[in-house]
DNA sequence: AGCACGCCGACT
DNA sequence: GTCGGCGTGCTC
């Protein structure tokens, strides 16, 4: 311990600024990195020690000393002071605000670990054994982790322990269930053999387990993939490291964490998404940051989660629009997660059926390991594939003869259909055959969606809700009426058309809540449905061994969007949603109702060639100079009236073209494709260049001029780099 | 972000 | 005469 000298240090401050704040503090070169709550203004912050001992450009005398340096935590480790130092520089936020992002409100207002009682002196370690830990205040608090005997551990407990107790009596008074021997962290279950396809996934990167690689693993629906990343996260447990697991949407994948939990009965796994109580994802960060816990599962803000031992980083469904941010900071926990990877020298695991063209060129470029699960791990052919021409036929209520007849087929045979519709509600606009009205939404540029069965009238942008109105609010006539289909229509149909079924319909309004989504997954997993009507939630992650046949309808409106990535998620939603149908031992049958049944998408995913698909796309991209064959920016503003937020965008164009560098390419100012949203109207300035590096330079010198701009209060701006949408 | 200070309109 | 609108500026 270094002599208690007071000396400065600089905090990192949960603060939109892009700058940090020195404090007195009597500290050492050891307490960077930990958590130290600070005076600010007239309240107090909880802030991460980025150094000690610098030299402050202020006066001595305006310094104020640190209310508490926490150390009861353990510090954060220099790595994930990088990442948040990586994350902010390169997503041009404030460090301040990454620190906001990446430490859970929970450890920043932490009254459950002030240091008067938070001396532990029992825990389970990291390898599922029991250590011992004097405490050094008059109360002492015992942390258990209690390990159920059925697999999943259960919460770290925190309970109070007179002082000189021992695990003994933690034991005696049954607050430790059972202690696991020394090093007892190994896969438990008879775990299903593996194919020869995941033998040679497994293999080649538990060959590199001590390096960074990149691995894409590219595996059609029920190939097991799961079942790599399990016997790759059971290496990494092996050789003592902790495993982070990433998955787009924790709510959609219950069964994952007990899939996890069930392999690794007495490992630690943790986890963590922002559905969360404070307390539970505060622990859970806590747990990771101590090196007790063995395996964190979560969702994109899981990234940000200290791992002293880190071993391996999984990443599932790398494709997924949700691993990025679409607000505040906007970054990628995918991008996030590979360049956490390679600063610890560690391996990441890429997943997913249909990849991020991003991700696929790199691996077609050997920058990533490419790794294939071309079969089905069940032995089950991939379904057939097959467009309906719907451009002759009369359809009922958009549903062909052709699909109708299939349909039947599945019911006689007792097998259970899907019908995929990505459009909830009963219609998407109710309009008024006399006048023209149509029910558009106040508040945002769209329109109120028909809910029959609650008889409102709903946006589902800002979530406006209104009745729906007896007769044309503009010229009183009576006809007014739902146009176009939504889900509940079709279900309304197919009840009517097949009398005999029981229709089940899934979408957000029927799985509004995750115990409601579980139920719907319970009665269709126990054949209590026979025709399943549904939105992207059926596409993504479950198995249904009864499914034999998807019917796709009202895809062909994504075939023409204007946005440069929607035949690419196009793709990925249809071969998902495909991959739903046929596992186990009944095969499958796709039909997909289209106008244009010759269009190259369409017959790609016949042949279930996504290479084929993502060379011919990636052909175009680079032609047209999109991304990953340029990088971009995108300037966004919004305001009350649009001419604010485009005044203040063609001012910032003027900016950049003025201290533009060769290479860079700066758009026009155009208003956002859903210009009025939730009262405010937006617009937007893209930028890109070739080079990543020029764009990142570029931006640095930008927002430092924008920021010193004056704009009224009512207007705001944010940059996102690497826009999704374009 | 908060939270002050600071100058101009309708009201106990 | 005051309560309060949000413009401007500061927080180590």
């Amino acid at each position: 311990m270094s002599a208690a000298t007071s000396t400065v240090v600089r905090v990192a401050l949960p603060v939109p600024m892009p700058r940090l704040f020195d404090y007195l503090a009597e500290a050492g070169a050891e307490d960077v990195g930990r958590c130290v709550r600070v005076p600010f203004g007239r309240d107090e912050k909880l802030g991460v020690i980025l150094a000690v001992g610098v030299e402050s450009d202020l006066a001595p005398e305006r310094l104020r000393p640190v209310i508490a340096l926490r150390r009861d935590l353990p510090p954060l480790p220099a790595d994930w002071l990088a990442l948040v130092g990586f994350a902010a520089a390169y997503y041009h936020a404030p460090i301040g605000e990454v620190v906001a992002l990446a430490l859970p409100p929970g450890v920043r207002r932490a009254s459950a670990f002030t240091p008067a009682e938070a001396d532990p002196f029992v825990a389970v370690s990291q390898a599922g054994r029991a250590v011992l830990d004097e405490g050094r205040s008059g109360r002492t608090r015992a942390f258990v982790a209690t390990l159920a005997t059925a697999g999943s551990l259960r919460r770290a407990r925190a309970r109070e322990l007179p002082d000189g107790d021992k695990l003994a009596e933690a034991m005696r008074r049954g607050w430790v269930e059972r202690v696991a021997a020394p090093g007892a962290v190994h896969a438990g279950g008879a775990a299903p053999t593996a194919t020869d396809d995941q033998r040679a996934a497994i293999d080649a990167v538990t060959e590199r387990l001590e390096t960074f690689d990149c691995w894409l693993l590219q595996g059609v629906t029920g190939s097991g993939k799961t079942e790599v990343y399990l016997r790759l996260a059971e290496r990494a447990l092996e050789a003592g490291r902790q495993v982070l697991m990433l998955v787009p949407e924790i709510a959609l994948t219950p069964q994952l964490e007990g899939r996890v939990a069930a392999r690794f009965p007495n490992a630690a796994v943790v986890s963590l998404h922002s559905a969360q109580a404070e307390g539970a994802r505060a622990a859970g960060f806590v747990e990771a940051l101590a090196g007790r816990a063995d395996i964190v599962l979560g969702t994109r803000l899981a990234v940000f989660t200290p791992l002293p031992r880190l071993g391996l980083i999984l990443l599932d469904e790398e494709h997924d629009a949700s691993y990025k941010q679409q607000e505040g900071v906007r970054y990628s926990a995918r991008d996030l997660a590979v360049w956490r990877a390679r600063d610890r020298g560690v391996p990441v695991v890429l997943g997913s059926a249909t990849p991020s063209l991003e991700s696929w060129e790199h691996a077609r470029r050997a920058r990533y390991r490419h790794l294939r699960l071309d079969a089905r791990a069940a032995a089950a052919a991939l379904p057939a594939v097959r467009s309906v021409d719907t451009r002759r036929l009369r359809l009922d209520e958009g549903l062909s003869p052709a699909l109708l007849d299939a349909l039947g087929q599945r019911l006689t045979r007792g097998e259970q259909s899907l019908v995929f519709l990505n459009r909830r509600g009963y219609a998407p606009v109710l309009s008024c055959t006399s006048c023209g009205w149509i029910s558009g939404c106040p508040h945002c540029s769209a329109n109120l969606v028909v809910h029959l069965a609650e008889r409102r009238m709903r946006c589902h942008h800002c979530g406006t809700d209104a009745s729906i109105p007896a007769a044309c609010p503009s010229c009183g006539d009576q006809d007014i009426r739902p146009f176009g289909r939504g889900t509940q229509r079709v279900e309304q149909r197919l009840v009517e058309l097949f009398p005999a079924a029981r229709v089940l319909r899934v979408d957000r309004d029927a799985a509004r809540t995750r115990p409601q989504w579980e139920a719907l997954l319970a009665r269709i997993a126990a054949g209590e449905a026979d025709i399943l009507v549904g939105t992207q939630m059926m596409a993504k992650g479950h198995d249904f061994p009864q499914l034999t046949l998807v019917g796709v309808i009202g895809a062909d409106a994504s075939l023409h969007a204007a946005d440069f990535r929607a035949p690419e998620r196009l793709f990925q939603q249809l071969m998902q949603v495909g991959g739903r149908a046929g596992r186990a031992q009944l095969a499958g049958e796709v039909l997909i109702q289209t106008e244009f049944p010759e269009h190259p998408l369409y017959r790609h995913l016949a042949r279930h060639d996504f290479d084929g698909f993502a060379a011919r796309e990636l052909d175009e991209r680079r032609v047209a100079g999109f991304p990953p064959y340029s990088h971009q920016a995108m300037l966004r503003a919004d305001a009350p009236q649009l001419d604010e937020a485009q005044r203040f965008l063609e001012h910032a164009r003027d900016i950049a073209n003025d201290i533009a560098p060769e290479g860079l390419r700066v758009f026009d100012v155009v208003p956002m494709r859903m210009t009025r949203l939730a009262r405010r109207e937006r617009a937007q300035l893209l930028v890109e260049a070739d080079q990543r590096a020029l764009l990142q330079r570029f931006i640095g010198k930008w927002l430092e001029v924008l920021r010193a701009q004056r704009v009224p209060r009512s207007l705001r701006w944010q940059l996102d780099v690497d826009p999704l949408e374009v």
